[in-house]
RNA sequence: GGCGGGUUGCCCGAGCGGCCAAUGGGAGCGGACUGUAAAUCCGUCGCGAAAGCUUCGAAGGUUCGAAUCCUUCACCCGCCA
């Protein structure tokens, strides 16, 4: 049951953090918090799962400095990620934050996520047995003949996915057959829910990826394997989404034998580079987004200068 | 000291006379993205805008033509001494 996405006016502003991962987000929302009465709303689709905590560098209790923090370990391991799901609570956070008079901060790296929860983005149901049957299908033949059926079906959605993406191919069969309309497969114009300004945090790349290297040799100290191992006796491997989490992923081939501890390692760093790129490119293409230097030394204050007077 | 195997583009690795600037994978770079999004997928990837130029350990040679055949040298790996 979808409520209809009403239009932004009236509603009070959100301060959203964005940007790839490791430039410093959480940083700077605590800074921004306490300078304007924010709270956080996690907008990191890894941060949502309990027990993810140092794969994900998830602040700790304490480091939030007092600031209330909202949709972190909301999901079991186990249970598959759901932006529609995800956009609901993080509505309603927001909702609360402002009907409490304060300031909501929407933070984290999930480019959909943070999208769904500012803009008016509607997303057509889903069925399990609909989707377990196409996704049987597309194991077994492969994606050709469903981009096949997708292209008799709906021309439009087909020249907006690509044939080799069996995920997305699956995924509008399953929304035309489900609701017996048309599968927008293209992101809509952008229109706000909220008001908002979007400040995005980045580092120039040569340092993004030393702070990336040593973040992640800091979280195989701080136990990133024995928090893993922990994880898969509460079913980790078998989470569609949690086991992909970057560390997680590499961590569990470890524990199943597939990699050494120092390929694991490394291969975290690569993967979570790529990543960084993947980050970038989504955002990047969103011209509202106010890129920050994370390493100027006034990085608060042009943070702050950016926020509007409604929000402060 | 003898015999055998090997040396290919950033890395791994195919090719074994012409169709080879050289299959494939990785990394790197760029891009897409509406319910798994830290996912999924696509492009590019010797130099050059192009004509073209320079590559397959090194140097010679055979051939119309070589990464592919021959010779010598260098280094690595096995077995026998």
């Amino acid at each position: 049951m979808n409520v209809p996405d009403a239009g932004a006016a009236g509603r009070g502003t959100v301060v959203a953090v964005v940007g790839p991962t490791a430039a410093g987000k959480s940083a700077l929302s605590l800074a921004l918090a306490q300078a304007l009465g924010g709270e956080v709303v996690n907008a990191d689709s890894m941060q949502l799962y309990r027990g993810l905590d140092i794969g994900t560098a998830k602040l700790t209790p304490a480091e939030r400095n007092d600031v209330p923090h909202h949709l972190l370990d909301i999901w079991e391991v186990t249970e598959p990620a759901s932006v529609a799901e995800y956009q609901r609570l993080a509505r309603a956070a927001v909702d609360d934050i402002l009907a409490r008079g304060r300031v909501p901060l929407l933070v984290g790296g999930s480019g959909l996520y943070v999208r769904a929860v500012l803009e008016r983005f509607e997303f057509p149901g889903t069925d399990p047995a609909v989707r377990g049957r196409l996704e049987a299908e597309l194991a077994e033949t492969g994606p050709a003949p469903l981009y096949a059926r997708l292209r008799a079906a709906d021309p439009v959605a087909a020249d907006g996915i690509l044939p080799g993406n069996g995920r997305r191919i699956v995924r509008a069969l399953e929304v035309i057959e489900l609701t017996g309309a048309p599968f927008t497969a293209s992101l809509p114009e952008p229109t706000p829910y909220y008001p908002s300004v979007q400040l995005g945090v980045d580092l120039d790349t040569a340092a993004l990826d030393e702070r990336i290297a040593l973040r992640v040799d800091r979280m195989w100290a701080d136990g990133l394997v024995a928090e893993t191992r922990e994880l898969v006796g509460r079913g980790l491997p078998e989470g569609r989404t949690a086991s992909r989490a970057l560390g997680y992923q590499q961590v569990l081939r470890l524990v199943a034998g597939e990699l050494t501890e120092a390929e694991a390692r490394d291969e975290t760093v690569r993967a979570t580079r790529r990543f960084v790129r993947r980050q970038r490119s989504w955002f990047r293409r969103d011209p509202r987004i106010h890129w920050l230097d994370a390493a100027a030394p006034d990085l608060i204050a042009d943070a702050l200068r950016l926020v509007p007077a409604a929000a402060r």
